[in-house]
DNA sequence: ACTGTTTTCTGAAGCGCTTTTTTATTGAAT
DNA sequence: ATTCAATAAAAAAGCGCTTCAGAAAACAGT
């Protein structure tokens, strides 16, 4: 039998046949793809998050669809109108600017839906929750410890969900240590806006000892400005990154950032849709994505001289 | 005519509807996608690629879906058998490692294909070319001109065809200013591979005085490397990078490098797709990717302690 | 008013599969 | 041999759309 099968196949090989897909979805009423939507494919975070996403669907027989919402509204309704189009199985959502009003409509269709740190209470969604606050906590109080008391903060463009999440922790942080949160410059989640937040940091005065940015990548940003007007990381001012990229691993000096395990994050959500789409009526779980400190080279003991 | 289609989709929005693209497809016999098939997703090259070229191709109202090889063969089997099991409209290969069996395949059942770089004849492919030597030759005629004459090379895992191509333009670069190739380390690509890399050029007596990556993310590992032991770049060694992703230009030092223009390429890739398809017959053209040096910080003239 | 032509509308056919139903086949039990 | 359940094989019925053929309607021309 397991040979009558193998003949078949490189029979089917040979004749160059290609079961077409949409015949078949068409006609099993139900698709074998996963859709996954995230905010921005270039950011490493993001891009890790749906390679190991594909990897562990694939394991699962299903293909994906990837779709980016660039922070952008109507990219994210063409995003979910896609998903929808396409009847996918189930979707992955990463990517704060979804609005409810889709989230709800996906639901309404019975397609499962995994979203990270969306906050989204349905009995189809499988929740995929950061402990943003920890993980700020970790930060601040490890700069906190280096000696620093004005610590900024460079959030993103928009107040999206989590991105206000991260926000807030600072503030709360902060607060709780005796510190007083500095007015906060906003980046746009990318080098170019962690470039321009820093320059504009850099005319606040008293300046701060020490900037927490709430990516990676606007850390980056942010060490370029600083680099350009003479400050150097760590010694004159410390940075610290959020989400550990494996840019943040390469980058000289090497950023003290928050691990945020894309590639778990990725993995669960293919896992939990996977699971939600076998067994139906099952209670959605709800994951905590693990966190935590990696101390790397752009902190450093504040400078005397700037504290002083 | 235009306001009852309006409220005509209006309705369908109230109601809920969407139609079910894969019938419509199965229908229309053909579908409203097209493909693109990637290397390396976290690689920001790719990254860029695969944004513009969704980009043009919803403008041209297609839907796209996108499969990551991870330079490995198997991967890029089922990247094509995919594209062919959902019957895409067209597709582009920006991966070498595709072999043209897989490419025949696709040609054969006449979806058009646009290949980046893999000299691939058929006519019923577009070729987007590189000039490969016209770059290495920038590249290291900058480095000449501040004075390097030990200069290595670092190259990809494989012996792909594009990764090969600027093997061979070095080489014959070198050749033709009368210099010596020095033994190439080899990484994979990625940031470890040119970590690597990087160690066992230092082992290298005389040390060379500058290294040329083959790709951006090889030059950051390899400045990793370098700083580890010691070395400044671009003081003590000069390195140079490929492609111009957005990481050369953030990266501290800035990144000596070429620029491929990777969004245009993908635009380009969409937009030959979306002619070949419309128009079946069209003789495949043939497009030159515009490429040209970026001179950052991360070259520098030839220390003297090391030339001497 | 009548035929010939063009345009618009309606309904049926069918895309390439899966699923369900029907029919044929076998095997055991009477 | 005959009946009935169990199993295998074959045929039919869609899935939700697009397309195409044919019917109806509208428009001219004589």
């Amino acid at each position: 039998m397991p040979e009558t099968r193998h003949r078949v196949l490189a029979i089917a090989r040979k004749l160059k046949y290609y079961p077409n897909s949409n015949a078949r979805s068409l006609a099993a009423r139900s698709s074998r793809t996963l859709g996954i939507i995230v905010s921005d494919i270039e950011n490493p975070f993001f891009s890790l998050a749906v390679r190991s996403f594909e990897a562990r669907a694939h394991r699962w027989r299903y293909d994906v669809i990837v779709s980016e919402t660039n922070y952008e509204l109507h990219l994210m309704r063409r995003a979910a109108e896609r998903m929808l189009e396409q009847k996918v199985r189930g979707v992955a959502i990463l990517t704060s600017e979804m609005s409810p009003t889709w989230l709800n409509e996906i639901a309404r269709q019975d397609i499962p839906i995994a979203c990270f740190d969306l906050d989204f209470v349905n009995k189809g969604a499988t929740n995929l929750k950061v402990d943003y606050l920890s993980g700020m906590r970790q930060v601040i109080d490890h700069l906190y410890q280096l000696g620093h008391r004005r610590i900024a903060y460079v959030g993103g463009r928009r107040t999206f969900k989590n991105i206000l999440s991260r926000h807030q922790s600072y503030i709360a942080t902060m607060e709780a240590l005796g510190l007083e949160p500095l007015p906060v410059a906003n980046g746009n989640q990318t080098m170019d806006g962690g470039y321009v937040a820093g320059k504009s940091i850099l005319g606040v005065s008293p300046r701060p000892t020490a900037v927490v940015a709430m990516n990676d990548l606007t850390a980056v940003g942010l060490i370029k400005a600083f680099n350009e007007c003479g400050l150097r990381v760590p010694a004159d001012i410390s940075v610290t990154g959020f989400d550990n990229t494996y840019l943040a691993e390469y980058f000289v000096p090497r950023l003290t950032t928050v691990d945020m395990h894309a590639d778990i994050l990725g993995e669960t959500a293919a896992d939990a849709l996977h699971e939600m789409s076998i067994s139906a009526g099952t209670p959605a779980k709800e994951y905590k994505i693990k966190i935590e400190l990696i101390i790397g080279k752009s902190t450093g003991p504040a400078s005397v001289t700037a504290t002083a």
